[in-house]
DNA sequence: GATTCGTTCAAACGTTCGTTTTAATCTTAG
DNA sequence: CTAAGATTAAAACGAACGTTTGAACGAATC
């Protein structure tokens, strides 16, 4: 029962630093030597702590996985409570989930930019273990907002919020992702490129910055007109089936 | 047996092949042994027909992307000319560039699902060669549509436009690349998630649906209200400076 | 029939991978 | 201090990696 409180310099330095490869070279790409070299450790100091590779890669996400969505958990908690039983706003809501996530981005403490550029390169990895660890880790959060989202918006489809809750969080993903793959492809800023001033190397602005642009943008498409089908007439509205048996991994 | 192999039936043999398993494992996680293996043909051909695996996936990539942005822009073309030099409306313009890219999802002989799979996960790997090789693809058809973005939007702030296309990229291109990892993951479809009927596993229904749900969603959020700004006021309309020196990747 | 050339083949190349082993070192409670 | 356990160190493991080699094959050309 008594956990080891070893809080070894050796065990956190290599949680670093493989963070930061991970996101620069995906997880493949990033060898145990690689990881040991640049955190100057030895090689066996990985299958010591972790175990193995597979396993040190989930425990680089559930450090920072864990604070995110009990955070959120907590935010949609207090909002239902503020709320007294009426349903939220989509914009509370998006809010909640995606302006946690963000904050995360400003903080160094948290990861910063760092791991929620790894978040989101990871989440379109097609390796088995790492998306059976993701739908366990965001089974509740996915399973809570949706219902959320269902009560908020009861005049659209269930199936449709389910794809627009899928579209939100790809635009999110990749925003984060691919501001770095930006920087790196073309050697400028992404706010750089339209002709605002450039940012400083400062990471903390980068994320308030992507979290203003984001949100008016996933708000609109959250509540845009429904899509008409050329399909033959369908029931549009379900029934709220318990078909929420599904966990699905989302940023 | 009557089967005869011409000269180029190994090498589109493996292009099927190495499509498929790309998109399944990832291509660092693809070995040729797995490729050559699944193709039926010697673990040499890769290096004699294309030189090496980096050329390989290249190449897996060429023969679509030639395809597909020589229609994005002869599309463009089309609605300008009938256009007669007036700006486009901005649905247009988002169903040239993302209906021609859709409608591949539909056809078997331009790579169907499994391509558009693989090109919205290889758009987030971090691999060098890989992302150098995209902003050469994308170059000028990217430029192309912002520019007409800027015209359709002459209001909108530019820099505005850049983050709002880079979002609407990550939304298709994550909703894309997610619909296998939630197959997989929960063994559902993402229609049937929300009590929708299933899909026949017919790869053209599921593009066609993913189309028809994803355009509302991104047309709402490129008009959605610009965002509130707390930092110290400044410009919102920039020159249209010659700062379009840059060439990105985008699916 | 012999020659040529593009292609396929089996085998091996050297390297790097994740992991394991065994010993040395450090930390700490009795 | 000493014994015991936790951690680090150095070396090696077998397996798998991408690539190369040199010979054999098959269908044209002379």
């Amino acid at each position: 029962m008594s956990e080891q409180k070893t809080s070894s310099d050796t065990r956190d330095r290599i949680l670093d630093v493989a963070e930061r490869l991970f996101m620069e070279n995906g997880y493949e790409a990033t060898s145990m030597r690689m990881i040991t070299g640049a955190a100057e450790v030895n090689l066996a100091a990985v299958n010591y702590h972790f175990g193995s590779k597979e396993a040190l890669l989930r425990e680089v996400f559930r450090r920072r996985l864990g604070w995110l969505n009990e955070n959120r958990l907590q935010a949609l908690d207090r909002l239902e409570a503020q709320a007294g039983g009426a349903p939220l706003k989509p914009s509370q809501i998006l809010e909640a989930f995606f302006g946690t996530l963000l904050r995360m981005g400003e903080d160094k403490a948290l990861g910063g930019m760092t791991f929620l550029r790894l978040l989101g390169r990871t989440l379109t990895e097609p390796a088995e273990f790492i998306r059976t660890f993701f739908a366990g880790e965001y089974a509740e959060v996915i399973d809570r907002y949706k219902q959320a989202l269902y009560r908020a918006l009861p005049d659209v489809p269930q199936a449709e919020i389910v794809w627009r809750l899928h579209f939100m969080l790809g635009a999110m993903s990749y925003a984060i992702a691919g501001t770095d793959v930006l920087r790196v492809v073309t050697g400028v800023e992404v706010g750089d490129l339209a002709g605002e001033r450039p940012l400083q190397d400062d990471d903390t602005a980068l994320a308030r910055r992507l979290a203003q642009r984001l949100m008016p943008f996933l708000l609109g498409g959250l509540r845009a007109p429904l899509p008409q089908f050329d399909e033959p007439a369908r029931i549009q509205k379900e029934l709220p089936t318990q078909a929420a048996r599904e966990s699905r991994p989302g940023i």
